[in-house]
DNA sequence: CGCCTTTGACCGGCGC
DNA sequence: GCGCCGGTCAAAGGCG
C-alpha cells in the first residue's frame, strides 16, 4: 500500500501535475456535491487511481460496494446504475443519490463523526472517512436488528480506525513525497542556475579566444567555420576517424591532412608547417586527441581538451549478457588483458554511421563477474533511436557534468563531486565521479539497486530503481534508462539555458552533443518530450507493479522531460537497432596479453 | 558477399 | 632505453 500512496502528491504538485490520469475517473469529481469535499477531491482521485493502477489494496478493505449496490433502489439503477471498470467502485456507487450520501454521513456522524472527526486538522479526513464509511455502516444499520448493529458498529470503528490510519500514513506519505519533489525541484534549479552561470564564464572565455582565433586563422589561411566550445564532450565531427582512411589515429599526426581536419579545429601552419590546433575550436572529438599539439600558447585550452576528451562514463551493471543493451550499434575491434582482472577487456566502436567517433569498453568486474563494466567515450556524429539516444544522452551529459565539473574545480568554483552531489543528491551510491583516474570518469553504479523504500527514507533522496529486473540486465536497455535519471537532467539543463544555445538553432535540434555543432551532426531529438513523458510516465506506473517506484521514475521523466517511452516500455525487448553482437562472447585474451582465462561472460 | 569477430601485431604513453 | 600496459589496426576467417 506504501507505494500506491506515492501519487499522492505528484500529481497535486503543479509540476509534475498531469491530472490526465484521472480523467478516467470523472465520477469520482461528481461525486462531491459539497465544497468541502471538493476541496481534497486530488487526494480521492488518487486514492481511486491507485486502485484503479492495482490490485485491489491489501490493507485497506472497503466493504462499501456490495453493500452499496444494495442500496441502490430500482428507481436508481435505471439512470445510475453504472459499470466500473477494472477498479473499485466505491465512489461511482456513492454517487447515485445525495440523499444516501447524506444519510450515510448523519449515521457516520452519529457513529463516531463526532468523536473521532472533530479533531481533524482540516475536513479531509472528517469527509473522506464519512463517505468510505459511509455505504458500510450505514446500510448495515438500517438493514440489521440491534445486535448485530453493535457488530457491525464495532466492526465498522474498527475499519473506520484502520481507514483513519492508512489515511494520515498516506498524509504524511503524501507530504514527504511532496517534500521530495520540492527538494528535486529545488536541486534542479540550482543546477540550472549553475550552468548558466557556468554557461557565462564560458562564453566570456570563448569570447576571448574568438579573437585570438581570428588571429590564427589569419595566420594559418585557414578560414573555417568557428567551433565552439561545448562543456561537455567533444563533438563527433572531430574524430570522422574512418579507419580505412586513417591507419592509427595518434600515430603520426597524418590525420591533420583530411578534409575533417578544419571541421577538427585544426589547422596547419604553414609558417611553422605545423599543426595549429585553434583556440576557439577546443571543443574536439574523441580522436582529435591524437592530433599534435605544437602550439604553447593553447596550453591551456589543450589541457582542457585532453580533459574533455577523455572523459568517460561507465556503467556498472549486474549483466550475464556480453553487453548491456544500450541500443546502439556496435562493432568489435579489440579485445586485451587488462591488467589486474582475469576477464578481457572488449572494445567497441559505434557503427551506426561511417566515423562515429563513439567507444566503448566492456569488461567484467574483476571482484563480481557478475558486474558488467561498460564505458563510454565520445558523442555520436549522427541520430540515433530513442533507445540509443537515451545512454548517448546520458554518457554525454555525464561527461559533461564531469568535465564542467573538473574545469570548474580548477578555477576553485566547484568540486565535481559536490557537484555530482548537487545534481545526483539521491544517487551518492549510484554515481561517482573520479577526476584522479587517467581519465576523468564518471561511474554509474547500478549494481546497488537502489530500494524503494529508499525513496521514503529521505525527502533528500531520490533513487530510482529500474522497472525490469534489477538483478539482470540482460537483453534490457538498461542504459537506456539512464537518462531519465542522470542525463537527460543535464540534457535539458543544457536546454534550459538559453545562453548557450544558439540564435539560429531551433532548440529542439538539440542534441545531447556541442550547442552550436553544426545541424546535421546532431542527433535525434526529443520532440515530442510532453507526449513521450507523459507516455513514458504512464508506461512506468502501468508497467510497475511498484507503485513508487514507478511514480519515481514519473517525477524523474517528468522533470528531465525528455523521457523515451521505448525505454520503459520497451525495456525488456531489443531496439531494432540494438547491438548486434550476439555472440560477443570474451574468448581467450589476444597475444599481447598473458591471458589465460576463457570467460564466456555469465 | 558483406558484415562481423578474432587475434597477432603495432604504437604511444608511462614508469623505472 | 627498456619493458609494461592500454588501445588500436587489420588480416584472416566465420556466419547469415
Amino acid at each position: 500500500m506504501a507505494k500506491g500512496s506515492s501519487g499522492l502528491s505528484l500529481n497535486s504538485d503543479p509540476i509534475a501535475g498531469n491530472n490526465n490520469f484521472f480523467l478516467h475517473h470523472p465520477t469520482v469529481l461528481n461525486s462531491f456535491p459539497e465544497d468541502h469535499h471538493h476541496r481534497h477531491h486530488n487526494k480521492w482521485k488518487l486514492t481511486s487511481l491507485m486502485d484503479a493502477k492495482r490490485s485491489p489494496p491489501s490493507t485497506i478493505q472497503f466493504p462499501v460496494c456490495l453493500n452499496s449496490s444494495d442500496y441502490q433502489e430500482p428507481s436508481q439503477l435505471s439512470d445510475d446504475k453504472r459499470t466500473v471498470i477494472d477498479e473499485m467502485d466505491f465512489f461511482a456507487d456513492k454517487k447515485h443519490d445525495v440523499k444516501a450520501i447524506a444519510m450515510a454521513t448523519t449515521n457516520i456522524n452519529n457513529h463516531h463523526g463526532a468523536k473521532d472527526n472533530c479533531n481533524e486538522p482540516n475536513g479531509l479526513e472528517l469527509n473522506v472517512n464519512t463517505g468510505l464509511n459511509l455505504l458500510t455502516t450505514s446500510d448495515q444499520s438500517m438493514v440489521d436488528d440491534g445486535i448485530s448493529s453493535n457488530m457491525e458498529d464495532r466492526r465498522a470503528k474498527s475499519e473506520y480506525a484502520v481507514a483513519q490510519a492508512e489515511l494520515e500514513r498516506l498524509n504524511a506519505e503524501n507530504q514527504r513525497l511532496r517534500d521530495m519533489l520540492n527538494q528535486v525541484t529545488s536541486n534542479y534549479s540550482i543546477l540550472q542556475m549553475h550552468l548558466i552561470t557556468l554557461t557565462q564564464q564560458q562564453d566570456k572565455k570563448s569570447d576571448n579566444n574568438e579573437e585570438q582565433g581570428e588571429e590564427k586563422k589569419q595566420i594559418g589561411g585557414f578560414l573555417a567555420p568557428r567551433q565552439f566550445m561545448d562543456l561537455g564532450l567533444a563533438t563527433n565531427t572531430a574524430d570522422n576517424d574512418e579507419p580505412s582512411q586513417s591507419s592509427s589515429e595518434g600515430r603520426s599526426g597524418e590525420r591533420a591532412g583530411s578534409g575533417n581536419n578544419e571541421e577538427n579545429g585544426v589547422s596547419f601552419d604553414q609558417d611553422n608547417k605545423q599543426l595549429v590546433r585553434r583556440d576557439d575550436s577546443p571543443d574536439q572529438g574523441y580522436g582529435a586527441n591524437k592530433v599534435p599539439k605544437f602550439n604553447p600558447s593553447s596550453k591551456n585550452v589543450d589541457q582542457t581538451e585532453a580533459t574533455m576528451r577523455k572523459a568517460r562514463v561507465s556503467v556498472r551493471a549486474r549483466s550475464e549478457a556480453p553487453m548491456i543493451n544500450d541500443g546502439c550499434q556496435w562493432r568489435k575491434y579489440g579485445q586485451k588483458m587488462a591488467k589486474g582482472n582475469p576477464c578481457p577487456r572488449a572494445y567497441y566502436r559505434c557503427t551506426m554511421a561511417a566515423g562515429c567517433p563513439v567507444r566503448k569498453q566492456v569488461q567484467r568486474c574483476a571482484d563480481d563477474q557478475a558486474i558488467l563494466i561498460t564505458t563510454y567515450e565520445g558523442n555520436h556524429n549522427h541520430p540515433l533511436p530513442p533507445a540509443a539516444m537515451a545512454m548517448a544522452s546520458t554518457t554525454s551529459a555525464a561527461a559533461r557534468l564531469l568535465l564542467s565539473g573538473s574545469m570548474s574545480s580548477a578555477d576553485g568554483i566547484m568540486d565535481p563531486n559536490i557537484l555530482a552531489r548537487t545534481l545526483l543528491p539521491c544517487s551518492s551510491t549510484m554515481a561517482t565521479i573520479s577526476a584522479s583516474a587517467p581519465f576523468p570518469t564518471v561511474t554509474l553504479d547500478l549494481t546497488q539497486t537502489p530500494n524503494p523504500l529508499q525513496l521514503q527514507r529521505s525527502p533528500n533522496q531520490i533513487n530510482i530503481p529500474f522497472p525490469n529486473s534489477p538483478q539482470n540486465f540482460t537483453n534490457a536497455p538498461v542504459a537506456s534508462l539512464l537518462p531519465q535519471i542522470f542525463g537527460q537532467a543535464l540534457y535539458n539543463q543544457s536546454k534550459f539555458s538559453g545562453l548557450q544555445m544558439s540564435q539560429d538553432m531551433d532548440p529542439s535540434q538539440l542534441g545531447h552533443q556541442s550547442k552550436l555543432q553544426p545541424p546535421a551532426l546532431h542527433q535525434g531529438q526529443p520532440n515530442s518530450s510532453l507526449t513521450d513523458t507523459v507516455t513514458a510516465a504512464t508506461a512506468a506506473i502501468a508497467a510497475d507493479p511498484n507503485f513508487t517506484a514507478a511514480v519515481a521514475a514519473a517525477i524523474t521523466s517528468i522533470i528531465n522531460g525528455g523521457a523515451h517511452p521505448n525505454n520503459i516500455i520497451n525495456n525488456n525487448s531489443i531496439p531494432a537497432t540494438t547491438t548486434t553482437n550476439s555472440n560477443a562472447n570474451f574468448t581467450p585474451s589476444n597475444s599481447n596479453s598473458n591471458g589465460k582465462f576463457s570467460s564466456e561472460l555469465k
